[in-house]
DNA sequence: TCTGGGGTCCTAGGACCC
DNA sequence: TCTGGGGTCCTAGGACCC
């Protein structure tokens, strides 16, 4: 087998735009964001400034460190521009976020050469007609792919030859490997696990009794270097979310009604963008002591009318206040729809003739028309020019609608 | 008065059915 | 009356990824 899997990955990315769009930043500390870093350069990561960190930590770190507010469009353009030049050697790329894709050039070597001279031309085309820095991997697997990457980083190719694939693995701690968090990380430390090549050592039965069985299997599999994953240029929205911080609010109803029918709103108008319907409604609420509880629920009908959406997640949010009556503050609401079909919405929830049900299916049609006549109306004016909820919230601390949408992923 | 936001997958217990 | 087991779905929580 050859290693025909590259990994792509663009550097610091938001950061990096900052500092392409404005030559006086680079070279220099900067976060992209105020109140929460979304991003940080390299020169502000040496200091210890991570993203999703708070502002004034991050200052803490690093005293000199700029803020920048984020040229979002920008974002979502530079970030299309790159995995268009991947795209340009094969159609097999499977894109995994705004900055990032894998893809196999088994099939077109004969064109363009081989898979690392294909790694090079693609670094120096992104570098020459965009200006960004771009680290790849080149391995057989997709995994492997994606840790030559992360050892590349920053604006490098790292190639994994076939013939020293474990060589190359089992000296790199574990925390590289795909699936290997905090949590996996420090278990794993207790057994004194801290190499792929060490982890390897460690029998599956115990990996499973430590982690679980999915989790030791898959990492059992990795450590041995098998990886069956295959590139996927399609994949299957199963759920789609809204959530937002409120930094510290009342648990009352003038807080959390009107955000829910903004949440409800904004997954309601994409769901129905794709004619996708959903019929689990999970909602989270996140306490001032950072404690957050889920309560769902699960239709007999997929929906996505908002006006449903925010009810049910209205009525799951009073059940959980009336749960937890000592908790008066909370910092977090979340909306999530999951359980996703092809709308079949409308159809299934007609009557069929039963005159009891009358009252019901007009109902559904009446929410399904006035959303019906939302959408169209944003299609011609834009988002703000109707609806509930974001009026309301207005002013709240929290992220740009245009940092939302470069996270959501697209619904298919 | 400061810990974002959008996702996927897994686990464990309980309900319910056969 | 007591006891059994497997399969599926739902719910709540959590780890992890970008």
């Amino acid at each position: 087998m050859e290693a025909t899997v590259l990994h792509a990955d663009l550097d610091a990315f938001y950061a990096s735009v900052e500092q392409l769009l404005n030559t006086s930043l680079r070279g220099k500390p900067i976060a992209v964001g105020g109140g929460v870093v979304l991003a940080a350069s390299y020169e502000a990561k040496a200091f210890g400034v991570q993203s999703g960190m708070s502002g004034r930590d991050a200052r803490q770190l690093c005293p000199q460190l700029i803020f920048v507010n984020g040229h979002f469009s920008e974002y979502q353009r530079l970030g299309d521009a790159a995995i268009k030049i991947v795209t340009d050697y094969t159609p097999l790329v499977e894109r995994l976020s705004i900055d990032e894709a894998f893809a196999d050039v088994a099939g077109c070597t004969h064109l363009f050469g081989s898979p690392s001279e294909i790694a090079r031309i693609i670094r120096r085309r992104v570098r020459v007609e965009i200006g960004l820095p771009i680290s790849v991997g080149v391995a057989r697997t997709k995994h492997l792919a994606k840790i030559a990457s992360q050892v590349a980083k920053p604006d490098g190719l790292v190639i994994v030859d076939p013939a020293g694939e474990l060589d190359f693995l089992h000296d790199l701690p574990v925390e590289l490997m795909w699936g290997v968090g905090p949590v996996t990380k420090s278990r794993l430390a207790e057994v004194g696990v801290r190499t792929i090549g060490q982890l390897a050592k460690t029998s599956e039965r115990s990996l499973e009794r430590l982690l679980g069985h999915a989790a030791g299997e898959k990492l059992a599999a990795l450590s041995w270097n098998r990886d069956p994953r295959q590139i996927k240029t399609k994949h299957r929205a199963r759920s789609a979310g809204a959530q937002s911080a409120l930094g510290r609010k009342p648990a009352e109803r003038r807080v959390f009604q009107p955000t829910l029918r903004h949440l409800s709103d904004r997954i309601g108008a994409r769901l129905r963008a794709k004619s996708l319907c959903g019929r689990t409604i999970t909602v989270r609420v996140r306490f001032a002591n950072l404690r957050a509880v889920t309560r769902s629920i699960t239709l007999p009908t997929p929906t996505s009318a908002t006006k449903n959406l925010a009810e049910i997640a209205e009525a799951l949010v009073r059940t959980v206040l009336a749960q937890y009556p000592n908790e008066s503050t909370i910092s977090l609401l979340g909306i999530r729809v999951s359980h996703l079909t092809k709308d079949a919405d409308l159809q299934l929830d007609l009557p069929l003739g039963l005159d009891a049900h009358r009252p019901h299916s007009e109902r559904v049609m009446a929410r399904a028309a006035a959303d019906g006549a939302v959408d169209t109306i944003r299609d011609r004016f834009g988002w703000e020019a109707i609806g509930y909820g974001s009026v309301v919230l207005g002013s709240g601390r929290s992220v740009p609608d245009e940092f939302r949408e470069l996270a959501e992923h697209e619904l298919l």
